[in-house]
RNA sequence: GGGCGCUUAGCUCAGCGGGAGAGCGCUUCCCUUACAAGGAAGAUGUCACAGGUUCAAAUCCUGUAGCGCCCA
């Protein structure tokens, strides 16, 4: 071996592993170095993700912290792998959030958004951002993620805009985007409306008011209709019954006089009239409720408005009512109908209200007129791209929510009633005129063409929603509409990780705009991992104080801990339910790795230039080598198949099992034994082994290992970073893993015997071997160092005869006695050796059962009746020895 | 009401056709010069219940119960 060892730092590494030092510090170098960039001129292919953009209004949580360390993972394993990797970094405007965040503190100085009118108001949203925006960036940045940060966009950057603009202008004159009047949700906190994803039902312990319509001209006669929102009688233009009941069919085409109001409402035959429930009749409020608009439609109702865009009473309504809240007016309604003997009865009753998810108050279904998306008509080839696997969901069955809500999507209202956003680019004329355009000139352009002239416009107040603009993020991200060297190689992106609660908002989005604009899928793999809660399963809130804080996590147990921690409880299909002593257990993992190296050092473990693991001859080391070829392997394509718990339970095993727990001890007699040349292949292995576990652990525990890696310098100027991921083909070493493993079981069974027998831990007692072959006492002689010292044997001696007052085992073909005839008590001695017998026979009933089945031997993989016809063997041969050395005890 | 998922060791969960595993916790012993944030050994399971398919079921199918989530 040549002597270029690669010298590693001087000093030796420190006794524990300071991870706030080490994180900051690699975090900067590799940033500074541009490790992170993705270069479009580079001749690898491409590996992209990206980014979900946070809120702006953002702090990291939990689920940040979860699905960002499995994008790191992912991005840093395929660059290693040698992929040109893209994470496309980004942060969203998160129009109602931060308008309300911004709103919140102007309220403390008692000023509103309109005191400050719009310009002001927004140039106050920019100063909050530049100020509070960038927290969630610097967050990631401590968890270790390598976004390619020069590239990070905010959606409200010019280029996405014009982005947005671009896709608005276009949908429009496609006829995919429309203005229409139809009932929305309308948050009266917030005065805007939102879109159908925004509404959460809550259940709601309220009333059934049952009140009494006269019929008109049948003085007496009643109409008795129920309703859980009293209030909203004010705008009823209706009854409706069933056509089919005949209780009611003398009445269709009359009139009732609604009570309060008194006016004249028709009562119309409708199928939506249940006669099952309640009286069978149903007050029709065709402009407060989404299933009477579609009543009023098909009878031509009139649509009364009774409330303003803050959920008052309008002018619509009996002046006593004008200007009263909704629920106070719904507590006048009752007692006015109450006063006049028209209040049947109330019945308490639990239902479902709808809630706006970021106002916090009731959502009224509010006439309005907004633009909308025709998504029926987009969702159609998204639907086909995952039908026909252009796009993949991981886990599958994830396609199924998709489907579902894809095959029933409704249209989607864009326009918001917020200042905070995309403006949309939409002009109107004196006379109403709508003239799209990217801009003001344009729009003007459009309006001369039309007019003739020249003619004042009116741009539309109204922004859009945000998932609007978050929906063009795969390529407006990119450069689009521009026809950028980045757009033509980054998209479509590979993977889109993220959780199943924005499927609908987001996912769904990207996919109908991306294969409409692009003509092609945005990703080919949406990813869908699970939602983090506490370790009781509940989900995190402010509100149950049940919050781990990433950051504190970090601070205490190191970022390492916590990306390691998730990566290995993201089985897929199952909610993460983390509590921190697991960080702790993995912190541990990291302590461990870290002691294991520092033993290493202390035995001048250094990677020669020219070794070539294929080359050793010592079994132990063409064991390990061996098996570290196999766990890279594994690991590999445990992150491809988005397998994290496994890629990482792997090397937490393999790392602490076979590596320290085996290897590491196989090695301290050969390190202190006079063998110059095993001492030195050994100490070349052990610094290879490190050296692959550093980078396969790399995408798991950045810090960690680079911090090791630049202590060792195994490979001389290869950071982490930008190494490349262990390729190890042609390494297996079946022969060396048969032998090895035969090692470990001999021990294992001494040590399990001594246990049991309380042989005093450190004694060292001689060992007897009987009817081993010749193979075996090779064996037992070229281990003989390890043997030795980890089943603390004085030696290993052949004896034709086991002496009296011997413990016995059987491992293979041969029996193994501990002659402790003053410690051993012979009755206990006996019951351990008949539980073994027992456990042995047990075994062979059940395989004895099977190879008598004739259905077993003629139907069964031939592979698996040959194996079980040797375990039976084997298990026969061990029973066999087993009584022979219960027969010896009996001669005692 | 419709859909999806879960039920495996005390706890948290892997496994998803060939006879049950991990981590944590627990018990015993050990400060053996890499590591006590450690080492060695150990105990613990009608794999929710009931049927069915199969030579073979924790694993596939059907139903039941309980729990959770999503959509109306």
């Amino acid at each position: 071996m040549s002597n270029s060892i690669s010298a590693g730092s001087a000093a030796p590494l420190d006794k524990t592993f300071e991870s706030a030092e080490v994180e900051a510090r690699h975090y900067a170098l590799w940033e500074q170095s541009g490790a992170f960039a993705a270069d479009p001129n580079s001749d690898k292919p491409p590996y992209t993700i990206i980014m979900p953009p946070p809120n702006v209004t953002g702090s990291l949580h939990m689920g940040h912290g979860l699905t960002f360390t499995l994008q790191d993972v992912l991005i840093r394993y395929y660059r290693m792998a040698g992929r040109d990797a893209l994470w496309q970094p980004g942060q969203d405007h998160a129009g109602i959030a931060t308008q309300m965040v911004v709103e919140r503190q102007l309220a403390e100085k008692k000023i509103t958004r309109h005191d400050l009118g719009r310009e002001a108001f927004i140039d106050k949203v920019w100063e909050w951002k530049a100020e509070s925006g960038g927290t969630i960036s610097s967050q990631l940045r401590r968890l270790g993620a390598t976004a390619d940060w020069p590239r990070d966009r905010f959606t409200l950057d010019e280029g996405v805009s014009k982005a947005v603009r671009k896709v608005f202008v276009d949908l429009y004159r496609e006829g995919l985007i429309y203005k229409d009047s139809r009932l929305v949700n309308w948050d009266p906190a917030l005065e805007t409306a939102i879109s159908d994803l925004e509404v959460e039902q809550q259940e709601v312990k309220g009333n059934l008011w049952y009140f009494q319509y006269p019929v008109d001209g049948q003085p007496g006669r009643v109409l008795t209709v129920a309703t859980t929102r009293p209030e909203t009688m004010l705008g009823d233009t209706a009854v409706a019954v069933h056509p089919e009941d005949e209780r009611y069919r003398d009445l269709i085409g009359k009139h009732c006089v609604l009570p309060i109001v008194g006016r004249k409402i028709l009562i119309v035959a409708d199928e939506y009239a249940d006669p099952e429930t309640g009286s069978g009749a149903v007050k029709i409020t065709p402009a407060h409720d989404f299933n009477d608009f579609e009543v009023g439609r098909r009878h031509n109702l009139e649509m009364i408005n009774v409330l303003d865009r803050k959920g008052r009473i309008n002018e619509n309504a009996p002046v006593e009512y004008q200007g009263l809240d909704r629920f106070e007016a719904r507590r006048k309604v009752v007692a006015s109908i109450e006063e006049l003997g028209l209040l049947e009865k109330v019945e308490p009753h639990t239902h479902q209200v709808p809630y706006g998810d970021r106002g916090g108050v009731p959502i009224e279904p509010y006439l309005t007129e907004q633009w909308y998306v025709d998504a029926a008509t987009l969702a159609k080839p998204a639907i086909e791209a995952v039908e026909t696997g252009r796009t993949k969901f991981v886990p599958e069955n994830w396609s199924k929510t998709y489907f579902e809500w894809m095959r029933n999507i409704q249209p989607w209202c864009i326009s918001r009633q917020l200042w905070w956003g995309h403006q949309i680019p939409a002009w109107y004329g004196p006379d109403g005129e709508i003239f799209v355009a990217d801009n003001e000139d344009e729009a003007a352009d459009l309006a001369r063409k039309h007019y003739g002239e020249d003619k004042p416009l009116e741009r539309d107040p109204d922004v859009l929603d945000t998932w609007f603009s978050s929906g063009l993020w795969p390529f407006s991200t990119l450069g689009w509409p521009d026809e950028t060297p980045e757009l033509k190689r980054y998209y479509p992106g590979d993977v889109l990780v993220t959780g199943f609660d924005i499927i609908f908002f987001w996912v769904a989005r990207m996919m109908m705009l991306g294969i409409h604009f692009m003509g092609d899928v945005p990703f080919r793999h949406v990813y869908i991992h699970a939602l983090v809660r506490d370790e009781k399963g509940q989900k995190m809130s402010k509100s149950k104080g049940n919050i781990i804080d990433p950051l504190e996590v970090i601070d205490e147990y190191s970022a390492d801990s916590l990306r390691f921690t998730l990566a290995v409880m993201a089985a897929q299909g199952r909610d993460i339910k983390l509590a921190k002593n697991r960080v702790e257990g993995y912190r541990n993992f990291g302590t461990k790795l870290w002691n294991a190296a520092r033993f290493c050092e202390m035995n001048q473990c250094a990677l020669p230039a020219d070794f070539d693991p294929a080359k050793v001859s010592q079994t132990v080391n063409r064991w390990i080598i061996g098996e570290t070829a196999r766990v890279a392997a594994e690991t590999a394509q445990g992150i491809e198949a988005y397998k994290f718990n496994e890629a990482a339970g792997g090397q937490y095993q393999f790392v602490w099992n076979t590596f320290c727990d085996w290897y590491l001890e196989f090695i301290k007699p050969i390190l202190n034994s006079e063998d110059a040349g095993a001492i030195a292949e050994t100490r070349a292995t052990a610094a290879w082994v490190l050296d692959q576990i550093l980078l396969m652990l790399h995408p798991f525990m950045p810090f960690i290992t680079e911090e090791l890696n630049e202590h060792f310098r195994f490979v001389p100027d290869r950071p982490l970073i930008t190494a490349p991921w262990p390729a190890l083909n042609g390494l297996d070493a079946t022969d060396a893993k048969a032998e090895m493993d035969w090692v470990v079981r001999l021990i294992t069974d001494i040590r399990a015997v001594r246990a049991e027998m309380n042989v005093p831990a450190g004694a060292q007692i001689p060992c007897l071997v009987q009817g081993a072959a010749s193979e075996t006492l090779a064996q037992l002689s070229r281990h003989a160092g390890y043997i030795h010292r980890l089943a603390r044997l004085t030696g290993v001696d052949a004896a034709t005869e086991m002496p009296k007052g011997a413990v016995q085992i059987v491992v293979g073909e041969a029996t193994y006695g501990l002659p402790l005839a003053d410690v051993i008590d012979i009755g206990a001695e006996r019951d351990r050796l008949a539980k073994a017998i027992e456990k042995a026979d047990k075994e062979i009933g059940g395989i004895d059962k099977r190879l008598s089945n004739p259905g077993f031997l003629a139907k069964a993989d031939p592979a698996v009746v040959e194996d079980t016809r040797e375990k039976r063997q084997e298990l026969a041969g061990q029973r066999d020895k087993l009584t022979a050395a219960v027969a010896r005890l009996a001669d005692l």
